[in-house]
RNA sequence: GGGGCGAUAGCUCAAUGGUAGAGCAGAAGCCUUUUAAGCUUUUGGUUCCGGGUUCGAAUCCCGGUCGCCCCA
């Protein structure tokens, strides 16, 4: 046991640490195995009658997070899931013994608390406390109570500190989970089946981006992190499951920005014998049930541009190349397939003020100028529709232009948020198209999944959603980590000043 | 990967190259309806790490670590 120094004051650490013995040594222990809790804070305050004080008693529990020592009585504030709830403990009504170990407990600390509920001269609900227990010693202090956590680098690696001390935190990582469990509950209203595929794969298809790879001991073979969950899903329509979705994770081994984290939660829906107009459908559906359910509103602010985006209504479609068009100021997609298409998506590029990469061939040209003068300027809920075949080979062809493909991209707040398909379910063309697949990162051809569509896929709808930035537009946030509890950083330095801290 | 910015007490932040401060938190005391409660006293520093310049470095220079922003 590590010695204490005389005067401790100034080490909050070591005066808990001093607490905590004290306490031992008096035989209480400060870690309980449970205490009763009948009602969450926000529920206790609901039991309230106005008018009819102290008739009703509640047992609460919580994280100390306020303490007003008034000398004889204190006002407290505990929080646990729901938020806060006032506590008022007076001497002479505790005792004397118990009052004075309330006394002795600090910030952090967690409480279970009994007594009834009552309204102070201010107006606030608040529980009349007959008796508690501290049930968790805090050996650490909190951060600051008015400021909170500001340090980003904090914020992320202690997460848990940000949630107890910053309610906006807490608001919007809440409001998360449930906008996925209303994804969910939708989903299963249509009779749509759950379903958890392998994260380690052979071969790692459906999207066009770099895998982590890591290594099987026992089996002495490297597998791939997923980068998407397509390929597995549509083995599952091969197998009859009509209806189906994962809401999962996958891992792309690219950078770390505002709008990006290595691995993120993705939704992927397919839907037999239906298309990409049924995806409209079922999105729409979506979105309606997290406005009614979730946010109570079907307007929300858009953070980077200030407007108001409205959900409710027609939502506006738009042809791919229609936008193209007006965006360049003349008939491009008209030269289409022939000789000077290239030359002339170039010019139009450069004339927005686009660089062109000199490999790249005619429709990344003309993506180009989707992606940075078109998609940041779709902020209201658009369908963006009929895409080059290039883009995906996966999707469909469209019956009236083999070049183009059945499919929408719904842009919202200037970002790609869900992008949907009528699936390619012919073996032969599937084939063909991964092998027409360019660019330098050209996968491992799926042969299994090949095989799989030879036996027969039904026609289907099939849509994806990017679950963090649906979040970071629907809660307003300004950067994936605000949604993501436990954003990637780089191994680091979390609490390296505390590993070397002494044991009791 | 390139550029810019940042790191000071447990937390939030100050500090012309010249003795590192404040608020909150902590400690001691007063206060039986407070709302960032109040009042008195008070402790607390590897100024991110390592070099260099200088009589003297939180401050200037170089390298590194981590974070944020912009770009690819």
């Amino acid at each position: 046991m590590s010695e204490i120094p005389e005067d401790i004051s100034h080490d909050q650490h070591a005066v808990r640490l001093k607490k905590l013995q004290d306490m031992r040594t008096a035989g209480f222990d400060p870690f309980r195995a449970s205490v009763e809790q009948t009602h969450f804070s926000a529920e206790a305050m609901a039991l309230h009658v106005e008018g009819q004080d102290n008739a009703v008693t509640v047992k609460v529990a919580g994280r100390l997070v306020v303490i007003r020592d008034m000398g004889k009585s204190q006002f407290v504030k505990i929080l646990d899931q729901q938020g806060h709830i006032q506590l008022y403990l007076k001497k002479d009504v505790i005792g004397e013994e118990a009052y004075a170990a309330f006394k002795k407990l600090d910030l952090g600390d967690i409480i279970g608390a009994e007594g009834t509920l009552f309204k102070t001269k201010t107006g606030e609900i608040t529980v009349r406390v007959g008796n508690y227990l501290l049930v968790s010693k805090a050996l650490r202090p909190l951060p600051e109570k008015w400021h909170g956590l500001t340090d980003a680098e904090q914020v992320y690696r202690q997460r848990y500190l940000d949630l107890i001390v910053n309610l906006e935190s807490r608001a919007r990582l809440m409001l998360r989970s449930r906008i996925v469990a209303s994804i969910r509950q939708t989903l299963a209203e249509r009779q749509f089946i759950e379903v958890e595929t392998p994260v380690l794969e052979g071969v790692a298809g459906g999207a066009a981006a770099r895998p982590f790879v890591t290594h099987h001991n026992a089996l002495g073979a490297d597998f791939y992190l997923r980068i998407a969950l397509e390929l597995r899903l549509k083995r599952l329509l091969v197998g009859g499951y009509d209806r189906v979705f994962e809401l999962g994770r996958i891992f792309r081994n690219e950078g770390v920005s505002r709008k990006h984290n290595p691995e993120f939660t993705m939704l992927e829906v397919y839907q037999a014998y239906s298309d990409f107009r049924g995806m409209m459908q079922l999105v729409r559906a979506i979105f309606d049930d997290v406005c009614r359910k979730v946010l109570g509103t079907s307007e929300i602010k858009h953070a980077a541009s200030g407007q108001i985006i409205n959900f409710a209504g027609e939502w506006r479609e738009a042809r791919y190349f229609d936008l193209i068009d007006a965006a360049v100021g003349s008939a491009l997609s008209a030269l289409r397939g022939t000789a000077g298409y290239k030359a002339a998506a170039t010019a139009a590029a450069q004339q927005l003020g686009l660089e062109i990469h000199p490999g790249w061939e005619a429709f990344e040209i003309v993506n180009e100028i989707f992606s940075k003068k078109i998609e940041p300027t779709l902020i209201q809920p658009t369908f963006v529709t009929h895409l080059p075949k290039e883009l995906c080979p996966l999707a469909k062809l469209n019956l009236q232009d083999s070049g183009l493909i059945d499919v929408f991209e719904l842009c919202i707040g200037g970002m790609e948020v869900a992008p949907a398909y009528s699936e390619q379910n012919d073996p032969l063309v599937q084939r063909a198209m991964f092998a027409a697949q360019a660019g330098e990162d050209q996968q491992k051809l799926d042969t299994d999944f090949l095989l799989a569509l030879e036996h027969g896929m039904p026609p289907a709808g099939g849509m994806g959603i990017g679950i963090d930035r649906l979040c970071i537009l629907l809660t307003g946030a300004e950067s994936i980590r605000d949604v993501i509890l436990f954003p990637s950083l780089r191994p680091g330095s979390a609490g390296a000043g505390l590993a070397a801290a002494a044991p009791v």
